[in-house]
Formats: C-alpha cells, structure tokens, sequence
DNA sequence: GTTACTCTCCTACGTTTGTAGTAAGCTACA
DNA sequence: TGTAGCTTACTACAAACGTAGGAGAGTAAC
C-alpha cells in the first residue's frame, strides 16, 4: 500500500485555478483572479470560494501573511496528471491507453514536431527499455 | 459553423452507460443493468434514470416495443469521444495533445506491442502525409 | 380472477459544482 | 478621523449528478 492519498478529483475550473498553483509557488486570491483567462473570467469571491475548497480537499495549504492569505500547492502535478489521465482513459478508451495514443496520432491532434518528438521518445525507450 | 451539436458532456457514470449503447444497438434498461459491471451495479431505476437523462442530453432515443422501452445511441461515439478528449487535454494538459502523448509513451502506460504499433501509425502518417 | 412479476413514470433527496453576495475588519490617505 | 478600498469569513442558491423508492399498469401463470 502506497502512501498516495485518495484524493477527490478535480472539477473542471478547479483544474485551472491548479494550473496556476502549479506555476506558481504561492499566490493570493487576486492573484489567482487577475491571472485568469479570459473566458474563465469569475468574481473575486468565486475564486476565493474555490481556492477554500481546494484546501478542504487537501490540495492546497493556505497561509496568512499580514491580512492576505496566499495558497500553495499540496499535492503535486504529476499526481493530479496521473490521476486524471487514468480515470480518463478508463471511461473514454476502456482502459486502453493505447487506443488513447493511437487515437491521437489519428486524428490530426498533433503537429508534425509532434509527432517528431514521439518518435525520438519511442526511440529513447527502445534503446533504455 | 459545423452543424455539430453543442452536447453536454457526459458525466462519469454516463459514459459506462454509452459505453454499451455504443457496442449495442438497441438495449433496454435491464440489459444495460445487467451489463454493469461489478464496480458499476445499480439499482434498476438508477439505470432507468440516467437512460432518460441521456434521452433528454439528447445522446439518445427511446422507442417503446410492447411494453419495455429500448434505447438507441443518437450521437456517435467518435463524437464523444473528440469532445471528451479535447476537454481533457485543455484542463489537464493545457491544450496540448503532444504533452499527453509524451505523458503516455514515458509513464509505461503503454506495452511494448502499443509502442510498435504507434510507430506503425507515425510511419503510415509519413507516407500519406 | 387472483397472484406474482416486471416495467414505466414520477418523485425525491443528499452531494458537488458553479457562482456570487454580504458583513465586518484593516489600512492608507485626504 | 472619516472614508474609500481591499480582504476575509460566512452564507446562499441553482443546476447537475448519483442514487433510488413508490404507484400504477400490463402480463403470465395458476
């Protein structure tokens, strides 16, 4: 048994304000507001009230510095990614990864570089693997 | 404009339901049930319930023979699985389709057969390309 | 006919998600 | 020293999601 927490996972918008968490070590509410894209545009309180339920589900820790609370990051990226991407690949690809990869390269999803790159991985692993 | 419809997406549990409206045309609300897997029974009303939901969402039809109601999947699956799938990489990979392909080819979640045949596939991309 | 099933249709209810308002406290400045 | 402006803490509320019970109708069997 491993140590990794069964954390709940990320609702849609939560992922963004993540995002921003995991570029940033530390950030204020009116931080993680004004560095909002457009479209994900929300009042101040609904990013407050975002930021509070992420330290409720453990993903960030909240410190108060003067009067302002700043957030950090508890769990890393990559677990959320992996978390994430399983639950993903499950529903959407039955648990097949590899339909998941093929469909990608199928569908025009990825540039030419793109898919130079995995070529190079492939060949990293080969020669690892 | 495309004529694609803007659909909700689906929800976790709506996807186990498709899942098998997509391998199965035309089932009714027990065989779906029976279907579920382990992890996935429910009650038969629950079943019934999200059938009608995904009738509303629009993902399905409904047609009455005797007395049992059967349902049809209405939206392909190519189409849910595009949308589900460009979701995903907007929140989790922040639009970018190669850092998920690179995320799946370096974390193993992909066999050795996988690897060979992506390599197929880059290769056809190559020479259609 | 009465019983035992089974199905549909409708209703319900707790939780999570999306979204934000309000009250009250600090602070900087006119 | 009052007040404009920012912050937190608390509260609210609708929609979506997960889950299912109950009423009532058809049907098969006895």
């Amino acid at each position: 048994m491993s140590s990794k927490l069964n954390l709940d996972a990320l609702s849609q918008f939560e992922w963004l304000i993540m995002n921003h968490l995991w570029e940033n070590e530390k950030a204020s509410a009116r931080e993680v507001m004004e560095a909002m894209p457009g479209e994900a545009q929300r009042a101040y309180t609904t990013i407050q009230t975002y930021l509070e339920r992420l330290v409720d589900k453990g993903y960030l820790t909240k410190e108060k510095i003067g009067m302002v609370n700043f957030y950090t990051a508890q769990v890393p990226r990559e677990s959320a990614v992996d978390g994430a991407t399983s639950t993903f690949i499950d529903r959407v690809f039955q648990g097949s990864g590899s339909s998941l990869a093929a469909y990608l390269l199928k569908n025009n999803k990825l540039s030419n570089d793109d898919r130079k790159q995995i070529q190079d991985i492939l060949k990293q692993g080969e020669d690892n693997g």
